[in-house]
RNA sequence: CGGGGCGUAGCGCAGCUUGGUAGCGCGUCUGGUUUGGGACCAGAAAGUCGCAGGUUCGAAUCCUGUCGCCCCGACCA
């Protein structure tokens, strides 16, 4: 391809409405336009990556035991109300009337569509196991679109669903594509990692994330060096720390602490740690006052206190509440003779001699102890991992790090299956519900994924196998006769040999050119200039190593051979 | 949905307070000189100032409404 003919309009300025850096990259490099909000349009130079990441994907599907198919975009009201998720999908669903005034919506997700597919026409467990999966755009209505790819309302997705007799086969199934997207991860050669998700919504299923990593993720992961244990940090599983029992038990004392709000204030102000210090939250579940008490220097999971309480709605109470249900505004509370349900995090059953507001304006309590002066209704895990937890496996410090939610898996069971009842004759002749898996990998925000992870002040790095072109060969001077005779030559022995190449033929000044090489990421450049000309060399380059190398023009096929097999 | 910000040429922005025939840089086009890290000179094209209504002799500018975009939050996985 000659980067004379190819659509690339790369810009020189970064968008004002791009704030993250794949998505300034992406709009910069001429990969990608919008069109609406989160939603894009991709530009030769990105689908080819995404054709690639696709390719990737697809063969490790088949590889599994996996079949193609194309499930519809446009799904019928009724199916979304057999699985009772059309209106509890709510305003991200995408809606639609036809001519006749039936509902239709913008398939979000396709379990309703190949459950019933996989009912229709599969009646016996001879028909299983069985994994479907298809690769085209999902429909999510968010309320918040945001950052270019990562989060779109239009986007592309891998699904697979996997369809088998009972648990053990769904295990069987489960573990096959657990193998595959390891597999599909290494092959996009994006550091990644795995962690648990959050199980307790949906009730004991597992499921796992594909995390690539990167500095501005969306989540933030812990992990352990030591063993393979990795979750989401508000999934980790936190535990009380060790009580140091040598710490005798003060006397509690009421202080005056004046205009102290902040934990941080209390702590300044009584010259202690903040972890000394206990945060004391009054929150509402289901309109019902509760108390969540974790250490100064943590923070509260939500979605695990929610959990915990098993209520259908959880918010933080106001001030007023709160001088109502304990007699002070925020800042001064505590859990000292508190008349409300208190649950207190497990890492402070073995803190001693706390300080805790008074429920008092500008009083606290120090030398406070659980036990004596307290007591909470449970002692549960309701804070947020944080990097030197011990690991809940094998008591290592965690480390901690940020990543983008490439690819999930899950055990689906029979929530599904249930619902529309999909059913089969077991080898004994009597109906079961078919056991369900889901496998979804984001395929545009892996793109996005993959250029967080790789990318410089310059511009994209692409990973060798999702790169749009894999060699770029710039004659320093398009005019140049000799120059471009060398390009164009080096171009078709290269592309000769099904390597992918953009020659860039442009009459553009070579300043022009390393930069645009630079920024669209191509991973090996080869520049042909005059004077290694003279001495019948040419410079190789790669584009996540700084230096570059004159090799003898005869043997640069094999040289770049050499470096894209390595 | 709440809070904040922004809509002026393809991109980045100024002009708006104090109303008076729309500007700058980059890019684009033409000609020339240049040619190893976003060249230079000369010339040119390109904008219903997001949209609608109002005030006014006159609106990019003031008022009202509306649409869109971005960020934070709530929400969701």
């Amino acid at each position: 391809m000659k980067a004379s003919e190819l659509f690339f309009p790369t810009l020189r300025e970064v968008p004002a409405e791009a704030e993250v850096v794949s998505h300034q990259l992406l709009l910069r490099a001429g990969f990608i336009r919008k069109a609406s909000g989160g939603v894009y349009s991709y530009l030769p130079l990105a689908y080819r990556v995404i054709k690639k990441i696709m390719n990737i994907v697809r063969e490790e599907m088949d590889r599994a035991g996996g079949q193609e198919v194309m499930l519809p975009i446009i799904q019928p009201r009724e199916l979304w109300e057999k699985s009772g998720r059309w209106d509890v999908y709510g305003d991200e669903m995408f809606r639609l009337q036809d001519r006749h005034k039936r509902d239709f919506a913008l398939g979000p997700t396709h379990e309703e569509i190949i459950t019933t597919l996989v009912d229709g026409d599969i009646h016996s467990y001879r028909g299983l196991p069985l994994l479907l999966y298809q690769i085209q755009n999902k429909y999510r209505d968010e309320i918040r679109p945001r950052f270019g790819l990562m989060r779109g309302r239009e986007f592309i997705m891998k699904d697979a669903y996997s369809f088998d007799l009972d648990d053990e086969g769904l295990e069987v199934s489960y573990r096959k594509m657990y193998h595959a997207y390891h597999r599909i991860f290494q092959r996009l050669r994006l550091e990644y990692r795995v962690v648990e998700a959050d199980s307790g919504a949906i009730g004991g299923n597992e499921s796992l994330e594909f995390m690539v990593l990167a500095d501005n993720g969306e989540s933030e992961i812990v992990y352990c060096q030591n063993c393979d244990y990795a979750a989401d940090v508000e999934k980790a599983v936190c535990q009380a720390g060790p009580e140091d029992l040598m710490v005798e038990l003060g006397e509690r004392q009421k202080k005056e602490t004046i205009g102290m709000k902040t934990v941080q204030d209390v702590a300044k102000y009584l010259n202690i740690p903040e972890s000394q210090v206990i945060k004391t939250l009054l929150y509402l579940a289901d309109g019902k006052p509760v108390v969540a008490v974790v250490r100064g220097d943590r923070e509260l999971n939500v979605i695990k206190f929610q959990n915990t309480l098993g209520c259908f709605e959880l918010v933080m109470a106001d001030e007023k509440a709160a001088k109502e249900c304990c007699g002070a505004s925020f800042g001064s509370l505590g859990p000292v003779g508190l008349d409300l349900p208190v649950y207190a995090d497990l890492e402070v059953q073995t803190m001693r001699n706390m300080v805790c507001g008074a429920n008092e304006n500008d009083f606290h309590y120090v030398n406070v102890n659980q036990g004596r002066d307290f007591a909470p209704l449970a002692w549960v895990d309701i804070r947020n991992g944080v990097a030197g937890d011990p690991c809940p496996q094998c008591q290592s410090p965690l480390q901690m790090v940020r990543g983008i939610e490439s690819g999930q898996i899950f055990k689906l069971g029979d929530k599904y299956s249930k619902a529309l009842g999909a059913a089969i004759l077991d080898q004994n002749g009597e109906s079961r519900t078919m056991i369900m898996g889901c496998y979804g990998i984001g395929v545009s925000r892996t793109m996005a994924a993959a250029v967080e992870q790789k990318h410089d002040d310059q511009g994209i790095i692409w990973p060798l196998p999702i790169a749009p072109f894999q060699v770029i060969v710039v004659p320093v001077n398009s005019n140049k006769e000799d120059q471009m005779k060398a390009a164009q030559a080096i171009y078709d022995e290269l592309s000769a040999k099904g390597i992918e190449v953009l020659l860039d033929d442009r009459d553009e000044r070579a300043g022009v050119k390393f930069k645009d090489a630079d920024l669209i990421g191509i991973p090996l450049r080869i520049t042909i200039g005059p004077r290694a000309l003279q001495e019948n060399k040419v410079e190789i380059k790669k584009r996540w190593e700084d230096s570059n190398e004159l090799v003898p023009r005869d043997t640069i096929v094999e040289k770049v051979e050499e470096i894209l097999k390595g």
